[in-house]
DNA sequence: AATGAATGAGTATTCATTCAT
DNA sequence: CATGAATGAATACTCATTCAT
């Protein structure tokens, strides 16, 4: 099945009706989820036929593509961009603001996230959500990297990196979840104390 | 949406059926997936007829839902008597136990195991998945009080347990989906170290 | 594309509702053409279901096939028949009988059997066409060799009845669409004439 | 419906164009048949919008319409063309000619030629097609008429020249198909044989 | 005149669910 | 209780046609 759009639109007008596509469809996906999603529901929220809709989009799937790119890309960069400007200061406040960016980034609302999350599965978008994980994984590395001396030498800067950016995703997953086995109160604190003793321990433990 | 069973069977032959409709829908959502099951076809696998499958799960929801709590609870069981049994030994064996039940022990196959995680959402069963992790966690909870001494005296024990079974879930997941971020080649071995480091290390890090 | 039967009604009322909906089918094609034929016009006309129709026809052309398998098989059991009993005189009189047989024996009214030829093609069924065909050729095969000593020696039996079959079925479907160009008012005796003359000429003519 | 062109082009540039979407028409026909054929396929292939597309035909039967008219038109010339410079020995000789047309002479090639027949029907066209029918006729009856003392005196030239075009044209639409029942091998002699039986024979056979 | 974006009625097909037998 | 025929609302997608630019 083609995921790809059919065609970028060249007027002003055509972009508008993307545009308004997306961003229905977006909220639909979030109001109701991906089962629910209708195409001519989707071209209806944004004000546009269906025919409209089918000149983008050669289908469902694609659409819902569509949004995924669309929000994960700006969201990866507002990420991104987050975590490098909170990282001026120690390690400690380094990883700080990583924990902070995953529990409170997500330029579109919490909600749209996890919906972006679900959707992503269903449509074959996964490398795109992986390769976002790689991005900011490389991002966690080079920041990883000026700290240098204070983390545990034996440890292999990407693995760590890797290993940091799968915790600050399945905290952001589980709070945006509310699932109920989330570190009481304190997450935030919990999740500092868990990558910086990975980090600064010394091999063996 | 009523997702309860619309009878217990009590005679045997009833029992039979049902759980044949169970097992013939746990396999098609595992080769086909939630979207392209449909009850016909879970009746016929089954051998019954719609009308039978109806009797008993009053929609499909329902169906699925029972097939969620059917495996779930039994990998509920299986996971926690594994990382009871590996827990005799020092704290390191212990973690290192749970690391390998969460990677090895799905009593029905890992792509069972996919299945159901992602059916539960689908079906307002998280509350399901909810109950597991925390059967998971209070015994996690209770192999660290075994180890208290070892454990930086400051670590709330069920905050800690609670936080490594997100973690054994996370490795979980990754690990059956193939995610491309995973810490490199040693994952278990990554794995055993944060959990280590977190546990042991003192406090400020 | 299958154009089979999805299955074969074993109840009563099955049997009924599948017998409606090919008279229903072959009515609407009939009035409209292809075309326009709707799988849910059909059902209505029935008096079923949409469902129902796809209960046993798995997509529009199936539906379609059934009707010209249904009808092409009346058709060419009542043409052999009469050809048959129109053959107990001379040469010449089986001849007209054939002749006769094509320009009147659709048992269901030339309509239909035009709009049969024509949905055929549609319908990847022109085997259907060409055995039946080949059975009322054999037909005429069998009964020009009653007649050998009358038919020119050299004539190879099998090559004049395919060829007099495929003079017969053009006289027919002329017949059917009103062509313009047919043999003015005497199309019968014409067409007797043309066969006749062929099968008796000696050779070189 | 309409079906007439919508406007004479009268500049070279607009001449041009319609030019190219009637080929691009027949192309498109030819490759897949009506049913498939889109106007906006029809007007990119032909490198214009679909907008010129409707500047010159109404709707999509009068641009079929207009294929069949045009390449019928080509066709008839050709073909009468080509009956009459075969024309010019004994009687055989012309028959043979005649055949050889039907056989051959498609301007456009066989597919075309198919395609075209099909369509004419489902666009009204049968007109078109009578008056082509016709058109041959009148030039077999001229041609039988110059070997007046070769045919049965009883015969009606406009019957006998009306008959043989029907054949001739059989022979073609089944030589185009593939049909299975044609006269076996020499289809060409037999057909010959046919025509040369009928206009020589005396009456009463 | 040309363009191509927009329209929306129309169609095939599926599938959860009911109910007569 | 079991069966499976019947139902029909729901949905994805197409395409002839129009019209603002």
């Amino acid at each position: 099945m083609d995921v790809n759009p059919r065609k970028i639109p060249r007027q002003a007008r055509a972009c508008a009706t993307v545009e308004a596509i997306i961003v229905a469809t977006a909220q639909l996906l979030t109001e109701q989820g991906f089962e629910t999603l209708t195409t001519a529901r989707a071209a209806e929220r944004a004000g546009v036929s269906v025919g409209s809709l089918y000149q983008y989009f050669p289908n469902k799937q694609a659409l819902a593509a569509a949004v995924v790119d669309h929000y994960g890309e700006k969201f990866a960069t507002t990420f991104v961009r987050a975590i490098e400007e909170g990282s001026r200061g120690t390690l400690r406040e380094s990883v700080g603001a990583m924990i902070h960016a995953a529990l409170v980034s997500h330029p579109h609302g919490p909600e749209l996230h996890r919906t972006l999350i679900e959707v992503a599965r269903r449509v074959a978008r996964d490398e795109k959500n992986a390769e976002i994980s790689s991005r900011i994984a490389r991002t966690i590395e080079k920041i990883l990297a000026g700290h240098r001396e204070e983390i545990a030498p034996d440890l292999d800067l990407a693995d760590a990196a890797a290993l940091v950016e799968t915790v600050l995703e399945t905290v952001a997953h589980r709070a945006v979840e509310g699932h109920p086995v989330s570190i009481a109160g304190d997450m935030a604190g919990q999740c500092r104390r868990l990558i910086l003793a990975y980090l600064t321990s010394p091999a063996r433990g």
